[in-house]
Parts: structure tokens; sequence; C-alpha cells
RNA sequence: GCCGGCGUAGCUCAGAUGGUAGAGCGGCGCACUUGUAAUGCGCGGGUCGAGGGUUCGAAUCCUUUCGCCGGCUCCA
């Protein structure tokens, strides 16, 4: 006789198990009809789940992100169960749930086609209208595997035969469809109103590239129709910001196939360039750090060295001069331990840090070029410190302050941060790891951070720490790192003198804060979609004239402003100033200074925000000093 | 690198089924001297990504290749 519990702490009792769609109703109707599934303790489980012991329960409806994962489950299915309707020779595979969505990989002779995507779609919406039954069943593992392997689905034979063995597996069927799956699942199609597929690719089974190349087909599902709609109108959104198509219009960069994967910076592109790398450059020189700079162009024997001939060499772009193999540098460590290792080094110089401003280079594969975001040419805010492992929590705690305020002044407030700590191989004795994670963690501790744990994801050489930033749509990329380095310097004969007097190891953090600069200005015009904070912005002001009468004044404005180190322009072309506005504002110029007639005679200017408010007449020292307070404030406006 | 899509004027894009290319904006010229998101008129501008093939004839069909886009894989 169940006694059930429910979330508010009221319980039911029954005088035989229930399923827990019977629960839902016994609550309420409208409960009913809206549960998609539900959870029994902690598992989230279906609806025709029976319950025979005392349990917590709780029915789960698509207001749930729970309930929306079995949603976009359930479309997964039910697009696989279109494809078979429509293409009956296709063979299915695996269809998991992904961010806003699923997907559904299917061997097919032939490559699914746009036509074909709508086709299936109108197909799914007919199935989910008829509101077919989602049935589950358990069968002995042999028998699931011998049933697909009869129907035909040697892929989901395979999978089975993955499976340990006297392990008992679920089925669901919905229709004349039956899939291999966990669950859990909605109770009928009725419940899938919301989705659109999305795209087609490719996709290797089982995620190796040495595998059959199958079809995937990227579909969206959500709760309702109007989660849908917000979601559909969040990616337009996103492609509006998409920073290939601002950098074209507001003629920041562009890039050609006789450079692939290269960046051609135009001058409002490099002013910007200039701005972040010369604001890096300040917060490098207030934190201790030393900028250096050293060669792109390096000999093979380093990379010999360091060990990156050897794993990296089709990566790198090499060269030859005199017999002599050389490679462009793909990282900058170790150059800097180059300069580290000029003279010897007294621990009373520790902690050391080189800082960089380093291109380099990778010759990244063709197909996974995009725009600024993943290039073959880049330049990282790169520094490395050498210090003793009893620094390394201090260094790592100062690191971490620095990168947050960095990203404030920015205007990225919200930082994710995740831990990777040793893997399967590395370098380094388990106590130095021991010493090295502690020191991560405790450093990320002590600031109060949250931080998701990834084991076995550092880097062979040592832990590191990862950060990430979101943009404005919640869109996450991760930038920063601070990496503990046990191999290198020893690879490459880093040492300082001790207080003992003997020559010891120093360990070397590899860190970075923006990243890559290409990148990082990448995120920067989607995040503002191109409207940047005045202290960012290319051009900052325009002075327009309304008649020639006003020319020599209008430059007089510009000289004086520019003199003060703002970047001024001027448009004095004869064109109706709605016109000259227009154009100016289509580049997202933060401020338009307007003189006509009534201006040049008061020396005054009339100042329109980029937005269009009409901002009154300004002098010219109010005008400054308003820039001045703005841009110093890096205030984020518009 | 792999799978699919795409590549036409400076930009955004039209150009079924093969019949030697078109619009808007920009550019240039002229007129207009203009008050807060497009003044009017006129003029130029493209070996249709590149190579090869089929054809009387190719932007269009086939093929090779480069690049871009979306994924997969990779990411020291």
């Amino acid at each position: 006789m169940p006694v059930i519990t429910l979330p508010d702490g009221s319980r039911r009792e029954f005088d035989r198990p229930v399923t827990l769609m019977a629960v839902a109703e016994s609550i309420g109707a409208g409960l009913a009809k809206a549960a998609i599934a539900g959870r029994i303790e902690d598992a989230l489980v279906d609806l025709s789940t029976l319950i025979e012991r005392d349990s917590r329960v709780s029915i789960v409806t698509s207001r749930d992100v729970d309930g929306v994962d079995v949603i976009r489950h359930s479309t997964a299915h039910l697009l696989a169960q279109a494809v078979k309707a429509l293409y009956p020779t296709a063979q299915v595979t695996i269809g998991p749930v992904v961010d806003n969505g699923f997907y559904y990989d299917f061997s097919y002779e032939r490559p699914f086609t746009p036509e074909d995507l709508v086709a299936i779609e109108k197909t799914m919406e007919v199935l989910a209208s008829e509101a077919l039954q989602v049935e589950r069943k358990e069968m002995p593992r042999d028998d699931a595997a011998a049933y697909f392997e009869g129907i035909g689905e040697a892929y989901k034979a395979e999978i089975i035969r993955d499976i340990p063995e006297g392990q008992v597996i679920s089925l669901y069927r919905q229709g004349d469809f039956t899939d291999l799956c966990r669950g859990p699942h909605v109770p009928d199609t009725g419940k899938l109103r919301a989705f659109k597929l999305m795209k087609i690719a490719g996709a290797y089974w089982r995620g190796d590239s040495r595998n059959e190349m199958l079809q995937r087909i990227y579909g969206t599902a959500w709760g309702d129709k109007k989660d849908l709609k917000e979601y559909l109108t969040r990616l337009e959104e996103a492609e509006r910001r998409d920073h290939r198509k601002i950098g074209k219009t507001l003629d920041l960069f562009h890039m050609q196939e006789e450079a692939p994967g290269m960046v051609f910076w135009h001058p409002k592109g490099w002013t910007l360039w200039q701005i972040v790398e010369q604001y890096m450059r300040g917060i490098f020189r207030d934190h201790g750090y030393e900028e250096i700079r050293t060669p792109l162009v390096v000999s093979r024997t380093l990379w010999e060295k360091s060990g990156h001939w050897e794993k990296f060499q089709a990566d790198m772009f090499t060269t030859t001069s005199e017999q002599r193999d050389y490679a462009i540098k793909p990282m900058n460590c170790p150059c800097h331990v180059q300069v580290y290792n000029q003279g010897l080094r007294s621990y009373r110089e520790l902690p050391l840090r080189l800082a960089e401003f380093g291109a380099c280079h990778r010759n990244e594969l063709s197909g996974v070029l995009h725009g600024l975001m993943r290039v073959r040419g880049f330049t990282q805010d790169d520094a490395h410190i050498f210090c003793t492992e009893d620094m390394v929590q201090a260094e790592v705690s100062t690191f971490i302050d620095l990168l947050h305020r960095v990203y404030a002044d920015f205007g990225f407030e919200k930082v994710l941060v995740k831990l990777s700590t040793r893997p399967p191989n590395r370098v380094g004795s388990d106590e130095v790891w021991d010493k090295a994670e502690a020191a991560l963690e405790e450093a990320l501790t002590s600031k109060g951070l949250v931080w998701q744990l990834q084991p076995g994801e550092g880097a062979f050489y040592g832990p590191k720490i990862e950060f990430s930033l979101a943009d404005c749509l919640d869109r996450v990329w991760q930038c920063g790192t601070i990496q503990v380095d046990f191999s290198m310097p020893e690879r490459l004969g880093a040492v300082y003198v001790a207080e003992d007097g003997a020559k010891h190891t120093p360990v070397m953090l590899h860190r970075a804060i923006l990243g890559s600069l290409e990148r990082f200005i990448g995120i920067l015009i989607e995040h503002y979609a191109g409207y940047f904070p005045l202290w960012l912005a290319p051009v900052q002001l325009v002075v327009l004239n309304i008649t020639d009468g006003q020319s020599d004044y209008a430059r007089e404005v510009v000289e004086t402003l520019g003199s003060q180190g703002f970047r001024v322009e001027a448009d004095l072309r004869n064109e109706k100033i709605g016109f000259k506005i227009r154009e100016h504002s289509m580049q997202r110029v933060p401020y338009l200074a307007i003189i006509g007639e009534k201006e040049m005679a008061s020396r005054t200017i009339s100042l329109r925000s980029q937005k269009g408010e009409d901002l009154g007449s300004f002098g010219l020292q109010d005008l400054t000093r308003r820039l001045a307070e703005e841009a110093e404030a890096r205030a984020v406006t518009h």
C-alpha cells in the first residue's frame, strides 16, 4: 500500500500499486494533461512506472528543465520514426539530447537533402498529431540484440552487444517504430508540439574519424511554441551579431583565400586591437609582468627539445633555410624559457613573470577555421610565471583576481571556472601533482568561486584551470587559463639557485586571460554587436557640419579633441545632415557632434548619441569632460 | 582532414529546363549649401573562385582544385 509524498510535503495513500500517471490524475486533470514524466525518489522515470513502495514522487512537466529534456529525447525518437517511415532502408544509430535540442544519426545510402528535411518534419508533425502511445518494454540483452539484427538495424545491435551480458534492456515503441533506449519518454507523441529540424551534418559513427560517416540531423524542441519561437529569435540575434558580418560592415578586417585562417586588419579593426593590446599592456605593467618579444621562426632543434617536433609536427608550419629546418612557433613557452635561461637565476628573482603578445601559428585543419574565432595565425596575451612550488597558490590567486577585473572591464560579468586534474598519461610524481592540484583548488576556494571539476582532463604536464565568459546571449567562450607545468622547465634546462646554494628547477605557470586576441576581439564584436562602449570604439565621435560655412570650426573641434587623445573624425562632405547622420549611425559611432551656424556662433557643438538622443549643446570643455569620464569608467551605454 | 551546402560587380543578392549577365546600395561626374537615420539626374563597373572536359553554344552539365559556411574530428 504505497504512501506517496509529494514535493509540497503532502502525502497520499493508495490501496494498491499505482502508476505515476494515476498519481498525477489524482492531483488534478490539468497536471495529468501537462505531465511529461515523473520522478520517484530522485530518478527520472516514465509516467507509466508503477509505484509499489512508499516513495517521494513528483510529476515533471514541460516547465521543468528535465521535462524539456525528455521532450527533446522523445522528439529525437519521433525524428527517427519519421525517417524510417519515409526511407525504410535508413538505419538508426543514436539520438541524444544536446543543448537546446537533439540530434539523430542515421546510416543511409545517400545524404539527406534540405528537401528531405522538410518532408521529414512534415511526417513528424503528422505522427505527433496522432498522439501515438509510447510504450516501454524490457527485454533480455541477447533477445534485444537478436531483435534489432532481425529488423536489419546493425548499429543498434552493435550498441547492445557492448552492454554487459545479462542486463535487461529497455525498448520504446511508438506506432510501428521501436528504438533501444534508456528513457524516460513522453507518454504519447501528442506531447511533442514545438520542434523544428535545423540542419544536416556529417558525423562519424561513435565519433571516430576512422569510422563510417553518418548523416546527422539536428533539431530543436521545446515545451511550447513560445519557447521555440524565442529560441529561433535568439538564433537570428546571434546571426545579426556575427563578427564576420559586422567586421565587414564596420570595415574592421577581412580574410581572403590566399591566407586562409589569417587576418588582414583594417585601420579601424587595428585601432580596436591596439586599444585591447595597450589595455593589457597596462595590466601587465601594473601586476609585475615584464614584457618581452621572441622570434617567430625557431629552429627545429628547440622544438625537438620541447617535444613539439615529435608530437605536433603536422600542426606546425615549417620552413627550411641553408639545410636547417625551422618551425613557426605554435606557442611561446619554449622561447620564454630561453629568455629565462639567459644568465643564472637566483631564487630572489622569483616569481619571474615574462609576458608577450606572442604571435603564434598553428596549421589547423581547414575544416575547423571560423572567422576570427578559429584561425591559423593568432596572438596570445601570453605570460609565463617562473616560480617555486610554494609560490604557485599565491600566483594563481592573484591571477584569478586579475582575470576577473579584466573581464569586468570588457563588460563580462559572468565567468565560469573549470579545474582539470591529472590525466592517465602524465609526467611528474604523484606528490607533485597532489601539491599542484591542491594549490589550484585552494586558490579557487579562497576566492569563493564555484567551479566544475574535470577529473583526468589536465594536460600531461600539469593541472589547469580554465576560465570561460558568458556573452550577452549567454554563449560561453573559454578564454582564460592558468596551467601548472612540471615538464618544460626541466626539459629545457631552466634552473635557479636556491637559498641552499643548489640548483633547482622552477615551476612554470602558463597563463592567458584573453586567450587569442583575434578571437577575443571576435567575441567583443558579437557581445556588443559592433556597438562598442566609448573606450573601445575605433571612432568615438564624428564631427558633422551642416554647410561649408562651418568647415573650419569643425576642423578645429576635431583637432582639439584629437590632441586630447580622442578618436575623432570629421565629415565635411557636401551632403544633407540626415544623410551623414545615417551613415555614421550605421557605422555605430558612439557620438556625433553637429555643427551649424548656431553652434559655430556660440562655439559649441550639438551632441547626438548613437541611440539617436539629442543630448543638447556642449562647449568643448564640457564635451571632453563627458567623453573622458565615460571612457575612463569603461561604461557600457548601449 | 572527413560529410553536406555554397562561391555572380566594392557590398547585398536576382539570374527554371544550357542561347556570350541583371537590380539595389556604394563609386565616379554634374546640379543642389542642406538642421538630426537615404537630394536629384547621369556614367562607368563582372574572363560568373580557378583549371580541365561535354556541347554549335556553359554562370548553368561533368570533373579536378582552392576558399567560405554548417557539422564531425582535433585543440600542445
